[in-house]
DNA sequence: CGCGCGACATTGTTCGACAATCTGCTACCT
DNA sequence: AGGTAGCAGATTGTCGAACAATGTCGCGCG
């Protein structure tokens, strides 16, 4: 991560991101140092540092004097994500395709989805492990720092996306299978274009989700 | 700031972020939590977190249970860094073209900026003024972020620009004038290009003077 | 000369306290 | 009845002191 702090907090920032990604902690809940604290049995500045880290993340979102949230992300949140998130994984893609090489790490997470696919299984944390090797592997590690900046939200939208069944196992495998092969041929200007493609059929699934479960007046 | 926290860390960082930058603090020089806490009259803990603000920025770095130092550069850091801006500044200028508005407060900068061709001042200040309110007048929130993330290095390189003369207030000014006026025009295409170029004369400025001020083999 | 060992510096974490700020409710005044 | 002032509780923001863990440097000993 960008700011590497100790190890203690981290670990904490850690297990509350996990409950984040698989929705036992639900958008709109609050997160109170005291409550971290307890349940942790660590001191509250410690909590604190926990929690802070999240929130530099967009896993969490708070306001001064306020206790941390886990943010519903809104139509305008889901447009900007994924407009960023093109733009950033797109120029990762070309890098890497630069490069030629695929990280074994990609490799494994995507066999992972595969194996989801045929039994049915959750994929959301192998979907992200994928997109996160793909964009550690390559060269640039500024590039990699921003993209984790990006991922705490990513995080919250593929949660969704797995949750309520918008994209199968099967269609995401493809979409990637076409972004390895791309970039296993060197070919960067298509790596680029075919990762934001993906992007954009997440937040598309997304979006159609969002409208299907909102009011206009939302 | 992407975390908020609260304003009294945030203003410490604020005061050492202009010590690095007007290079009160030379490159290879520690700054530790006790001496920062001393100076501004607060306790460790609170000047801890501004320290960890800055490593978060990248205006400063540190290792496990070692002072923070302010980052010497290395060749393969501006290559990197300066890629990695391109992408980013590239995107927030194509972005801004397509809204066709220039924020005020880049005009400002910008105007500072050719006052300073004239009298001969300083101008760094000036420059990081107009980059960040660019990237803020865009549309996109997240994309700001993103950039905020890399600009304490940022900022150490433009510092470093104009310590040594590698680029006169005026040819800098040209270049911008170029991007606004893209930008004004509406063509996103044109003004990531020239945002780019804008980028790279940097970095080549930079690299060049890397190269004359280092052995081979450093 | 090299190696271990001890003083020192610095960070990592904890604890407990208090101030500042926000929310919501109550009670009073009109 | 309604609005508003202000009190009570919750929560964060900052402090200060303490101790453990870790890293550095130099000194002395073999």
């Amino acid at each position: 991560m960008s700011a590497p702090a100790s190890v203690l907090p981290g670990t904490i920032a850690d297990a509350l991101r996990a409950d984040v990604v698989e929705t036992r902690l639900a958008p709109g809940e609050t997160v109170t140092e005291a409550a971290v604290a307890l349940r942790f049995g660590v001191a509250r500045s410690t909590a604190r540092i926990a929690i802070e880290k999240l929130v530099a993340e967009g896993m969490l979102r708070r306001e001064v004097h306020h206790a941390a949230r886990v943010p519903e992300l809104s139509r305008d949140d889901i447009v900007d994500l994924y407009a960023t998130r093109a733009v950033v994984e797109g120029a990762a893609m070309r890098w890497l395709a630069e490069q030629g090489a695929v990280p074994a790490d990609a490799l494994a997470a995507h066999r992972g989805i595969r194996a989801a696919a045929k039994d049915g299984g959750a994929f959301a944390a192998q979907d992200i492990a994928f997109h996160r090797a793909l964009v550690a592997g390559q060269r640039s590690p500024r590039l990699a720092r921003v993209h984790d900046q990006l991922m705490g939200e990513i995080e919250l939208g593929i949660g969704q996306v797995q949750a309520h069944g918008l994209m199968s196992a099967m269609t995401i495998a493809e979409q990637h299978e076409y972004v390895l092969a791309a970039v296993i041929a060197g070919d960067g200007e298509r790596a680029e274009r075919l990762a934001r493609e993906h992007v954009m059929s997440a937040r598309d699934a997304l979006l159609a989700h969002f409208d299907t479960t909102h009011r206009p007046e939302d």
